[in-house]
DNA sequence: CCGGATGTTCACCT
DNA sequence: GAGGTGAACATCCG
């Protein structure tokens, strides 16, 4: 999915609707509302209702409404948004540009005319009102070196520590990879096992690794998910990547140069 | 045709 | 309780 830089590109272009007036909710797909929550009152709460504000959560796209009311957005592995027809991002790594109209699985239409609509092929994303935040752990984006270093304890895998969204909020499969492999980190490593300067580093590593796709246009530009692509080596060293399953997902990593 | 893909959740193991 | 695995969701792509 987006990872946070992506949901961060929608939040950005979600701020067109702030101050703006909801005239009706389209939710067509009724699996797509999370919580047992139904189209019929998701429009009786949000119909005429005015958006105060877009936040992010890792990758929780948060809109506040009139009231305490929050619309949570979250966008599976495929899902894209568009506002005023204007989209955040042309494709993703793993769907097309394309746009089908059976894809379009939210939408908010707005007083004014325009909309914003999220369009997700697999489904693997959802609508919720007022989501829980106390699941999600303190934002990757903005974490300081001594949360960081709390995050890092236990026997699981480091690289698991960090997709671990409770403990860690916004770090996807390609961020994580791509931040082990600047930090020199084995992703394999138990997450409490690293010492007082490794810990440094990877916060030193993950503001900048941040930073930098964000400025590259999101978590596909990594030097590694490129060089992943073309099945060369390590883009540092020249020898060859490992592959395997770690933490359920599939990492990429060179082992001669991550410890 | 088959396998795998930026995610989350849940059941079921050890 | 901690951790691991695999399935499910639905579609695209090589």
């Amino acid at each position: 999915m987006p990872e946070l830089l992506e949901v961060e590109y929608y939040r950005r272009l979600a701020e067109r609707v702030v101050g703006r007036r909801i005239a009706s909710v389209d939710a067509p797909d009724a699996w797509y509302l999370r919580g047992g929550l139904t189209a019929g009152e998701l429009g009786a709460l949000l119909d005429g209702a005015v958006v105060r504000g877009a936040r992010r959560q890792g990758k929780l796209l948060l809109l506040d409404l009139d009231g305490d009311a929050v619309l949570g957005l979250r966008f599976g592995m495929t899902g894209r948004l568009v506002v005023d027809g204007v989209a955040a991002i042309d494709k993703l790594e793993y769907s097309s540009g394309r746009r089908e109209p059976r894809w379009e699985r939210f939408a908010l239409r707005f007083a004014d005319g325009g909309d914003l609509v999220m369009i997700d092929p697999r489904r693997l994303g959802g609508v919720e009102l007022d989501p829980c935040l106390d699941a999600l752990g303190p934002d990757a984006a903005s974490i300081g070196p001594a949360a960081l270093g709390a995050v890092l304890d236990g026997g699981v895998a480091l690289k698991a520590r960090l997709l671990d969204q409770s403990r860690l909020a916004g770090l996807g499969n390609l961020l994580v990879d791509e931040l082990l492999w600047r930090a020199h980190l084995d992703p394999t490593r138990p997450a409490g096992g690293l010492d007082a300067a490794e810990r440094r580093r990877l916060h030193r590593v993950l503001r900048r690794t941040l930073a930098e796709l964000d400025g590259r246009g999101g978590s596909h530009t990594g030097d590694l998910f490129v060089a992943r692509d073309r099945s060369t080596g390590c883009p540092r060293c020249g020898r060859p990547l490992a592959r395997a399953t770690v933490g359920g997902r599939t990492t990429i990593w060179c082992p001669a140069e991550q410890r």
